[in-house]
DNA sequence: AGTTCGGACCGTT
DNA sequence: AACGGTCCGAACT
C-alpha cells in the first residue's frame, strides 16, 4: 500500500493505494506529513496520481469528477460495501437519508448500521457519505468533521438544512 | 417552535 | 455486551 499527498485549496490529503486501486483517502489533518509519504510522492512523480488528484479537486469543487480512479473496497465487508456502493449512485446535489440508503440496499431496518458503515467509508469525498442526511432535513453526523459535510453539499448545490 | 426520553432496530468490535 | 453519522412518537417547555 503506497501513499501519495494531494495539494488542494482545502489542505493536503493523502491517498493511499492497493494493488486494486484507491483504497483510501484522509482530509487534512494538521502539517505534520511523514517523511516517508513525501518521498513516495517525489519518487512515484505523477502518472499513476494523475486520475485522482484530479477526481479528488473535481470533487472537492462540488462536480462531478468526469472520470474516477479503481477503487479498492475490499477492506470492507459485504454489508458495507454494499452501502458504499448505495452512496455512489446519490447523484451531486441530491441527498437521502439514513433510511432511505437502507431501503436501497434492501434492508429498511438497518438505517443504524448505515449509519456506522458510512463512517467507515475508507474514501470520503469520492465515495459520497456526505451526501446521507438525517430524517427531517437535519444534517446527521460526520467523523471526520461537520464541517467538511456541509461545505461539500454546499459546493455540490444541496438543499439546505431544514427549512 | 424547540428539547428531552425511551424504545426499537441492526452490523461491528 | 456495548456502541453508533438513526428514527419515531410522546411528553414536555
Amino acid at each position: 500500500m503506497t501513499s501519495a499527498l494531494v495539494h488542494t485549496s482545502d489542505g493536503t490529503f493523502i491517498v493511499h493505494f492497493s494493488e486494486r486501486g484507491l483504497a483510501g483517502v484522509d482530509f487534512p489533518i494538521g502539517k505534520n506529513v511523514s517523511r516517508s509519504v513525501t518521498h513516495a510522492l517525489s519518487a512515484q512523480s505523477n502518472a499513476w496520481l494523475r486520475l485522482p488528484e484530479r477526481a479528488l479537486k473535481q470533487a472537492l469543487a462540488g462536480k462531478t469528477p468526469d472520470q474516477l480512479p479503481p477503487l479498492d473496497l475490499s477492506s470492507g465487508t459485504e454489508f458495507q460495501q454494499s452501502v458504499w456502493n448505495a452512496l455512489r449512485r446519490i447523484p451531486s446535489g441530491e441527498t437521502q437519508t439514513y433510511a432511505q440508503v437502507a431501503e436501497s440496499i434492501d434492508r429498511p431496518k438497518a438505517l443504524r448500521a448505515v449509519g456506522q458503515a458510512c463512517g467507515a467509508n475508507p474514501v470520503p469525498v469520492l465515495v459520497p457519505c456526505h451526501r446521507v442526511l438525517a430524517a427531517g432535513g437535519k444534517v446527521g453526523g460526520f467523523s471526520s468533521g461537520l464541517e467538511w459535510k456541509r461545505k461539500l453539499l454546499m459546493r455540490e448545490g444541496a438543499p439546505r438544512e431544514s427549512g
